[in-house]
This record gives structure tokens, sequence and C-alpha cells, in this order.
DNA sequence: TTGAAAGCGCTAACAT
DNA sequence: ATGTTAGCGCTTTCAA
């Protein structure tokens, strides 16, 4: 059916000139006479040629792909193949569950495209898919990784940097790696949260945290308990979320049933603040009139939610650019050590307060 | 940092034996001693030794690597730079926002990462961005290409058949194309949501279709009247939304204003779904007591919407399989003829009905 | 500015 | 059963 391709060689007869020429005008070194290369140019149209990536992989030591790996901290206990693949089909589906996750999609590739790369996306969420990961990076398939972790104790990071594979974090990991990594000051937007729902005139406070075996979690905690401490309000009640739409629901309706007078919440993050804000509508509350609701990241369900939520945007268009670009130095052999980015997150205000 | 990887010859020098060898051990080649075998695997374990991907490509030429593209129709009519990155951020923050894509990726990945194989996420949404995806697959950097098209008349397969490439599409396209596609019979779906509906004793039903430019949309919205015609109601109000859960919740809230005493919808996928129970909520009816909500697919919101929704499940892990396993044989120059796979719809009964 | 030629690391046909 | 060898298609010195 395909007629083999054409090959370098091909074009290079094709145009009458060597193989070495075709190859500088495709990879547009200079010092080649403007007219040869028209001629090349010709010549490449008229064959249809297309460079073997392979062949070029072979001698530049580039592949142009970078790993996107979604990290779990699943130790495959039920290791059993049905086990294995439920697992698998459980921690996917929890990831595209949360819109979050196709911001970060969105910026890898809008930063990686202009510049003919690609992400290939993995998902190591248990030991053998975490050596899937590290034999794949190992074997040149790509020349990088961008790791999203979704626990703290991941292993993964700690595996790349011993087998020193270019590697940038998305947020700190919980132990020091020596891996670059892109964070966002967590703790400013739980202050953030806080200082708007006090200036809203709300005094009775409470807030679903994300699970706190996250450092991000910990931390937007922190920030919210800090500043209404310093507020006067030393005491807030906490229910325990893990960033699903059902765990906001639920941590909603305990912190009801404890609280039924509570007049504002702060969730850490949006599809938890989505659950929150159906439970009180269930139970009777009006958003924003009797209880206000602020969210965290600003992913799209923010503005699906009823009402459009108030919450802590994270910028990470920027966050996942500068990770491709710190990525990307790495891989040319710039930037010898590992460096850290914060970014500042921003209070966006809508119905929900 | 990291020293040079160790090689083939690396490996064959230190297990005293040649490169052919250890290639033949390294890819379970039989005849070859066992002892050899021992010895061999022995030096690769000394050495470290992972066989270089862009090498072996170039002989077999295989990469393993598949492109996962996501298409839609735009016309990049605005090909700024700045407008054409808002748009790609567009488009992939729509793909991430419903969940049944999350199905799609973990049936995808699910098939290909026991065989070793992996998912190179592309989006092509503009002309330039097809003319990448085609770029990359000449280019030899996948072996073929698995595509989920967004709009029917999107121009991207007709583009993979035109320049011979390993192609296997969800949904039949709208004009024909020589490809192996998988399919639902999505006609049978909205058959199958009429007749619990009339079976649940309604009577005043309305359908939120897709967007009518997409076949299938078309089609659950047939199977639907059809099967309401077949059982003495010719007449069916229909509302168009975009598959979004705003279009929803908009194509509800038009046909509550024209038909205030429905006590059916039918919703052609689950995030509409949500989108309809939202404003139906709002506006003062009981779901299902006063009406009656079926979404399509079975993606996850229909088990965290309020209530969980009775739906028409698409089997999309079988479907995404059996499309990774026919593009399989496809590379390996098996099956020469494009067939076509299409799927029996399920219906899910929960709460919302 | 252009060409000749030496590999990059691997597989597979062929020889033994 | 094992070794020898000829490429796969490309980039990149090194000469000219």
């Amino acid at each position: 059916m395909s007629r083999q391709a054409p090959t370098l060689e091909d074009v290079a007869r094709e145009a009458g000139v060597s193989r070495a020429t075709v190859s500088r005008v495709v990879n547009g070194v200079r010092n080649v006479d403007p007219a040869i290369q028209e001629l090349v140019r010709r010549a490449i149209e008229r064959t249809g040629y297309a460079p073997n990536k392979a062949a070029r992989s072979l001698v530049t030591r580039r592949t142009g792909t970078v790993a996107l790996v979604v990290s779990g901290a699943g130790d495959g206990s039920g290791t059993e193949e049905a086990a294995d693949t439920g697992e698998h089909t459980a921690f996917v589906a929890r990831v595209f569950a949360d819109p979050f996750f196709g911001r970060v999609v969105s910026g890898v590739v809008g930063h990686l495209r202009p510049r003919a790369m690609h992400p290939v996306l993995m998902f190591a969420e248990t030991p053998q898919a975490r050596q899937d990961v590290i034999t794949y990076l190992r074997q040149g398939s790509a020349d990088g990784a961008l790791v999203v972790s979704t626990h703290a104790d991941d292993p993964l990071p700690a595996l790349l940097a011993g087998a020193g594979l270019p590697t940038v974090l998305f947020a700190r990991p919980s132990r020091p790696v020596a891996l670059s990594y892109v964070d966002l000051a967590h703790r400013d937007g739980g202050r953030l949260a806080a200082e708007h729902l006090l200036a809203r005139g709300r005094r009775r406070l409470v807030t679903v945290a994300g699970p706190l075996g996250v450092t991000a979690s910990q931390e937007r905690l922190a920030g919210f308990r800090d500043t209404m401490a310093r507020h006067g309000h030393p005491y807030v009640p906490v229910a325990e979320g893990g960033f699903t739409l059902d765990s906001g629901m639920a941590a909603m309706g305990e912190l009801l049933d404890a609280h039924p007078d509570l007049d504002g919440v702060f969730t850490a993050n949006d599809l938890m603040a989505q659950g929150a804000c159906q439970v009180l509508r269930e139970r009777g509350r009006r958003v924003p009139e009797d209880v206000a609701v602020v969210g965290f990241d600003d992913s799209s369900v923010a503005v699906t939610c009823r009402p459009p939520l108030t919450t802590v945007r994270q910028p990470v268009e920027d966050m996942t650019a500068t990770m491709a670009r710190l990525l990307d130095e790495q891989i040319r052999g710039e930037r010898p050590e590992p460096v850290s980015v914060v970014f500042d997150p921003v209070l966006v205000v809508r119905d929900s307060t």
C-alpha cells in the first residue's frame, strides 16, 4: 500500500547534491547557497520527503518527546491483574474528574507545541507503572519528565532523581529531592480566602480541607487558620475531603451537622466547593446569602458551578509553561542545578460570596 | 553527571558473547542456551543496560508509540498567535470538562500499557495542528493514530487516510473514509431512553439533543423520536445543546418555558443531564418525582450528579480496547481492509427516573 | 560552500 | 546455538 518512504539520499539524488547539503537545508543550517537551498527545497517537495525521527534521534540523542506523568502513591497492594486494571481505571477517572488537570495539560501542550515537542501521557499509580516510567526514559524514548503528583509521599521523584533523568515537578516534594519544581504559595491562597470571607462580614467560618497527606492541602489550611487566628478567631472547624465532589459533599454535610449556624466556608478546591454548594442548597441554605463559599484552583467548574464560584486562582498555564521551560533547559544541559519557582495565587471574585 | 549509557556492545563484552546473542536474550528470541542466557542477564544487570529505542526503531520501523488525537473541526479563522493559543486553551478545557474523555483515555492506556505501547496526546483543532499530526506520523514518530473527533465534519480522517497512515476512529466519519472505526449504536441508545421513560409512565417528554453537527447526536435524537412516534407520540420538543453543562442548562430552561408541564427529559449526554437537573431544581421541579431525567454515556458525572443519573451507557473501555487492537493489527500489516465495530448501549437505571 | 565518510546502537539475514 | 556483518537514515566532523 505505502511505497518506501523517501530518504535524504533520495532527495539528494533528485536535487543533484550530497546528503549533507540536504541535511543542512532541512535543519536550517546557514552556509548554504540560496540557489541550492531552493533546489533542495523543490526536491523535497517533489519527493514528499519527511525526515525519519528515529534516525535523527539516534545521532542527536534527542527525541522531542517528554513524559507527562500523573503520579500517585499506590503501593500496588492488590497486584492481581484484574485488581490492577481496576486501580488504574479508578485512578484515571479521578484525575480526569477534576477539570484542574485539563488546565495542566492545556498549559503543557501550549508550551510544547510551538517547540515541536510532544507529551507522552503516563500514569504512575503502582510500582510497576513507576518502573515503566523510569524504563521509558532510560531507553531514551523521552528526553525528560514533567511530573504531577497526587500524593505527597510519591516515590517517583526520588526514582527519577536517582536515575539522573531530567525532571521537573509540579509542587514541592514532601521529602527533599534534588529536582526542580514549580509550586504555588498555597499558604497565601488560604490567607486570601480568609481575608475575603472576613471582609464580606462572615464570622462563623468553617473549612473543607484537601487530603492532609498532600502538602498543598496542609498549606492552604495553615494559611486559612493563621489568618483567622490573627483576626481573633483561634478555632476553625475543619473537615477533611479528598479533592473530589463526593468528598466535598460529605465534608460539608458533617460541618453543617456540627455547626448549623455557619455563614462561610473555604474549600481546598473548586470541585469540593461545588459539592458544598449542592449540599448547602439541599439543606436549605442560599449561597451566598446565607453561606458564602470560596473555592480553590479556578478550574472550569468554578465557572459552571451554581452560583459561579469565588475562588483562589492558580496561574496553572504560567506554572506549566515554566515547568516545560525548566525541563527544556535541563535537557539541553544548561541549568545543572535544580531550581524552584513559586507562583502567587490570585483571588477571583464571582457570585458565591 | 550521567556517564555514557551502556550499549549492547558493552554488555556483550562483559558477558563474553556477541552483540547478536545479547540482542536475542533482550528480545526473548529462543535458540539461546539457558546458561548463556543467564550469563547475559547478569551482564545486563551489572552494566545497567537499557536498549536504545531510537536505534531499535530505526531498524524495526516501529516506535511503540501511537498518537491519541482529539480532533476538532476548527478552520483556524483567527490564526493570530494569541487567538490561536486562546482557541487551544478553550478547546482543551472543553474536552477535559467532560469526564467522558477520561474513560476514553483510561481505556486506551489500559490496553496499550500491557503491550509496552504509549500514547502521545495531540489536539488537532486547527489546520496547523492537523498538519502537525500528519507530519508527526509521517516522520515515523508514532506508528499510527487513534482519533476522537468532536465534530462530524472533521477534516483529519481524510488527511490521515490520504497519507496512508494506520488509523482507527472513534465514531463513524460523516463523509465516508477508508478507515476503520469503532462506534456505538446511538440510535438504539435513544430508543432505550424513550422506552424507559415511557415504561415509567411519563408521557410529556422532551429532549435535549447534542450538537446536530455531530452524527452521534442526530442518531440519538432519531432513535428517541422514532420510538416515541411508534408509541403514538409523533411530536417531541427538542432543544439543541453543545454537550456542555452550560448548554444543558440553557436548553432545559427553554424547554421548561415552552412546556411547563413536561414530566420527562432525555439529554444526549450526562453533562447536559446534570445541567438539566440543576435547572429543574431551581425551577421547583423534583427529580425524579416531577420530572424524570435520562442521560447518556454513563460518565463519572452520572454517579456524582444529584440525583445519580439513569443513563445510556457506552462501553467505552471495550470500544477503546478494540480501537487499540484494530490499530495494532493494522500496524503489523495484518488487516489490510478497514473494518467497523459497532457496540450496543446499555441502560443503567439509577435515581433520576 | 559543498562533499565524503564515519558512525549513532540496534536487528536480522546469513554463515558457521 | 552462536557469531559475523550489513545496513536502518541521519548528523557531523573533516577535507576539499
